[in-house]
Formats: structure tokens, sequence, C-alpha cells
DNA sequence: ATTACTAATTCACGAGTAA
DNA sequence: TTTACTCGTGAATTAGTAA
């Protein structure tokens, strides 16, 4: 990806007409305004850019190029691997045992998960400089365990992403989203009780992850 | 960003020692052995990768400016301006209209948003393709109308997102999340009744588009 | 085999300048 | 003013080869 490419889109030329001179874009790049001119004919004659009048527009094939640089650094950066969180296990408030108490959810879970769960979530206060990991994990695809309408009463949907906590159990993230937590608590569910399995109580030290396969 | 630290980080070389001989290396790039060990003796005396016994690792350094790069290029590509929705208006459940009556509810879109809601949602639903759009914007930093508990009912907290209505009424794009609405329905709420507002009908088309600053 | 040096060559850069 | 040409210089590249 060339280096006048990217600065052409940090200015929007992949969106509307850019007004510009060669000198000052070249001047941006530090580099000559020869150099800039000589360049920019041969991005033209390769089909990245247009020039129309003194105004520089990113053709579908540079954004295209730019578009998969993005998802290849995200890919390697972020994707590929996994989302590793950290944090400490808080109280919960009780809401999470109810709701996976309702038939519905349960087999929802069961369904889309693979596994029974037990009724309790373990909630988990990460760290703020997790909550960007948080925001990009939401990002992906989740598995959704449908919502639905019970004796008047709406049930949300519950968005739901498989991960492995403490090391060893397969359980999920989910997000209920009716949960009166901020965006510093995430809630577990897993197969088992997690407490007694980790042998772990509120406020110890537990990490999770989340696979992302392609997403 | 150099060529060589992209193909380095696509093959994991910032997770893990990668090892491989410079012609292989040289190869992938399409550029003789020599210039690939010259050039990779001058990333190290940059400080953007380290080499022990044949294998490469990235440094923190390169790592730090691959993902600037990555925000760069996501803001020039999605961020930055808006992100434009259409779709239809459906019918709606009445949830929306039975939360905006809700005082405390009320209370936090008119502290939040900076305008007193009027009691309805306006449900929109949007074509697959923008569902990509959507999970995006729910990575942004949302504004959040805090939750509560009153009579021992939980309200969830709402995430909500400024939005330019038709092109001309300023309200927000809102995701209770105890919504029963899957992917594809966007719920929107105003100032007042936009049905109204715009003279529109379920069934009608309906655009409307959120800013992100600096998301 | 490998990496990296030296030498030959190519090619990119910017100064000067025409249009 | 602007853009883009020519051309001399130097940097970057590859071939050959030593270690």
């Amino acid at each position: 990806m060339d280096e006048i490419l990217l600065l052409l889109l940090s200015k929007r030329a992949h969106k509307e007409p850019l007004h510009a001179t060669t000198r000052a874009l070249a001047a941006e790049l530090g580099i000559s305004q020869q150099s800039f001119s000589r360049k920019a004919i041969g991005l033209v004659s390769c089909g990245y850019i247009k020039r129309e009048g003194g105004a520089y527009l990113l053709t579908k094939k540079a954004i295209e190029e730019a578009k998969s640089l993005q998802k290849a650094l995200s890919d390697s950066l972020f994707g590929g691997a996994r989302l590793d969180f950290g944090g400490r296990v808080v109280r919960g408030l009780g809401q999470g045992k109810k709701f996976l108490s309702i038939p519905k959810y349960k087999k929802g879970v069961e369904k889309e998960l693979g596994f029974s769960p037990f009724p309790g979530t373990l909630n988990v206060n990460i760290p703020p400089e997790e909550i960007e990991l948080r925001l990009r994990l939401k990002s992906k695809n989740p598995i959704i365990i449908k919502g639905f309408v019970q004796k008047g009463k709406t049930y949300g949907p519950i968005l739901a992403y498989p991960a492995l906590i403490g090391e060893c159990i397969r359980g999920a993230v989910i997000f209920p989203d009716r949960s009166v937590h901020g965006l510093s608590v995430m809630e577990l569910i897993a197969p088992m009780d997690i407490k007694k399995k980790l042998r772990i109580r509120d406020g110890d030290s537990i990490s999770f992850s989340v696979e992302c396969e392609g997403c």
C-alpha cells in the first residue's frame, strides 16, 4: 500500500474529490513535488486514483486494497487467535440464576452453545484497559440465543461467544444486556458451577478467552 | 509501515518467534535474498524486529506502529464521517412506548441525549448488508443511559448513538437489548413523533445516519 | 545448506525548467 | 501560479561470493 494512497485515504479522497496541489501533498509526505507528480502519474496508470481538474479521487481498486489491508492487519493483530480477558470475580445479583432457570433460555443455550448451563452466571470485573477488547469482541458475529414473549413479558435475545474459562472450562461469555452491569462487568456461563470447579470466590482473579476463528 | 513488517505480522511473529530463512521470506515479497537480508538488518537496528537464532520476532515498537496504522485505516474507511442506514419502518410492539414512559429512562434520555423523547420508538428493518454496519456502530463508544432497579425489577442500561433521521430530525439510535428484535431491526427515538413529522407509515422507506466524530 | 559482504547496475530522487 | 518533463546524482537492488 502506497504512502500516497494512505494520505489520500486519510483526506477522505475515497468519499469526495480532494482538491490539493502536488506541492502541498508532497510536503505532507516529506518528498519533493517532482516525486509526488511522478508517483501520482504512476498511480493513475495503475488505476488506483483518478484526477479531474486538480482534484484527486481514489478508485474502487484502491479502496478495496485498503480494506483488505485493514482486514489483514485486524486479523493479525486482534483476530485469528483469541481475545484474552482477565479480571476479578464480583458478586452477582441473582439475575443470571433467574434467567438461566427459564426453560426457554436454557433450551436456547443447549441448542446454540451445545451445553446445559449451570443455573448461575459468573460476573467478572475487567480492568478499564480491556473494555476496548470487550467492544471489539462485541463487534464480532455472535451466537444469538433468541428472545421470546411469554405471558406478555418480553425476554430479549442473548448474544453469546464461546469462551475458555480459567484455561479449562468450555463455557461462554454472554451479553444479555438486560444486565445492570456497565461495560466493566462481563458475564460467563458454563456447564457447571465455575466457582466450585475452579475453587474461587468473589474477589479472586480469573482469566478467560474467546476464540475468534475467521471473524 | 514496511512490507517486511507486514509479512512478519501476518506470520504471527508478534506472538511467537518465527523460524524462516531470508530466502523464503524474500521470495514471498518478490525481492532478492540479499535485499531482504539488508533490510532485515536495518529493521533490527531501528528496533522493529529481533532476531534470535534464525527466528524473527516483532518488537513492541513494530506492533504499536501496526496498531496505529490499523486504526488509521479503520477510521478512514469506516469511521470519521457517518454510518448511513436505510430500511423500512416496521410495526413496533409497544415496548418502546412503555419504556420511554418510565420517568427514570425519560430523565436519562434528557440528561444524556439532550432532548425529551416522544413516548414511542420507530422500528426500522435494515437490509442484511447493513448488519455489518450495525455491528460496527455498536463497537463505537456509546452514550449510556443508566439502568436501575425499581420495585425489585431490573431495568437495563440503554446504549444510544445520536442520529440524524430522515435528513432532518435529530434523534438517536438506541439499543435497549431487552428488545425482542434481531439484528435486522434498529430502534430510533426523537423529540417528536417521527412518523408524523416525516409523514410516513409502516412499510415506508426511511434513512438515518449516525455521526462518529473521532471514535 | 545458511547469512551478509562487495561490486555492478538499475532505478528513484530532486534540481532545473518548460509549458 | 500550477504540473510534469529532462537529466545528473546517489541510493537501493541484485549478482557474485565469502564466511
